[in-house]
DNA sequence: AGGAAATTGTCAACAAGGAAACAATCTCAA
DNA sequence: TTGAGATTGTTTCCTTGTTGACAATTTCCT
């Protein structure tokens, strides 16, 4: 918890050079992995937080052009798809998060590192 | 992270049932550790949260009764000291904190828990 | 068909924590 | 001694996130 603590906080730092939040950065990364719209209360699932505050993280996407809600058939949902601005964001910043991340977790080896991600997996998996 | 981050919330929803969150358990437990009286800057230090959130939790602790702050030689200083029912309290709620710690680590086997907590110690200490 | 129940997004109210400003106090060098 | 600078606890304001209520819609059961 502790170590899960101090990662957060020095991902928050980062994001906040461009004003963003890392969780801001996770809604991005959840549409880009999607490839394609999907539904807000998709996106709150997929990152485990509550609907209430995805609608708060994709207004704010959404006036920074990084994102775009969409109609679709269910008249109750929004769906959400990453703008051609906000796809090109992800990629011109992705290099410097991986290697920030590469770079956190160098103390470790790589066999470490794969031992280390089996051995949490089962704990979230339980 | 992410399993961090489900321990934290599983934290909260237990130390909820009292009113309290898992950082003011967080206070008692390292004034419990401690074995004495220690100044408010240093249980923000040993917690990683501002001075400004200690003065907080310590409020609701004293308000408790959990807790008592007491003067000393430099002015500028709260010592904060646990009171009797404060560590009645810490031991009567430990084995349930405790096992349900254990409960949640059992996905894996004696030896790949000290096998995580090795790596992950590796990690905090860079 | 038609109505109960569930889902979706939003809003308001609230809780927890951080940052900056502040006064009181201490430390230490000149 | 004394005055600059550091430390400590507190207060105020801001940010982030949750909960609960709500209206609009859809789904499902009969």
């Amino acid at each position: 918890m502790r170590v899960g603590d101090r990662f957060w906080r020095e991902s928050d730092e980062r994001f906040s050079q461009w004003g963003l939040t890392d969780n801001h950065y996770n809604v991005l990364r959840i549409l880009n992995g999607a490839g394609e719209p999907i539904s807000q209360s998709e996106i709150g699932r997929r990152m485990l937080s509550s609907r209430a505050n995805v609608t708060k993280l994709v207004d704010l996407l959404e006036e920074r052009k990084f994102v775009k809600r969409l109609s679709c058939g269910d008249r109750r949902v929004n769906l959400v798809e990453l703008t051609d601005e906000g796809a090109q964001w992800i990629a011109d910043t992705l290099p410097a998060i991986v290697g920030a991340a590469q770079e956190r977790m160098k103390p470790l080896t790589r066999e470490e590192q794969k031992t280390l991600f089996a051995l949490l997996g089962k704990l979230l998996n339980e």
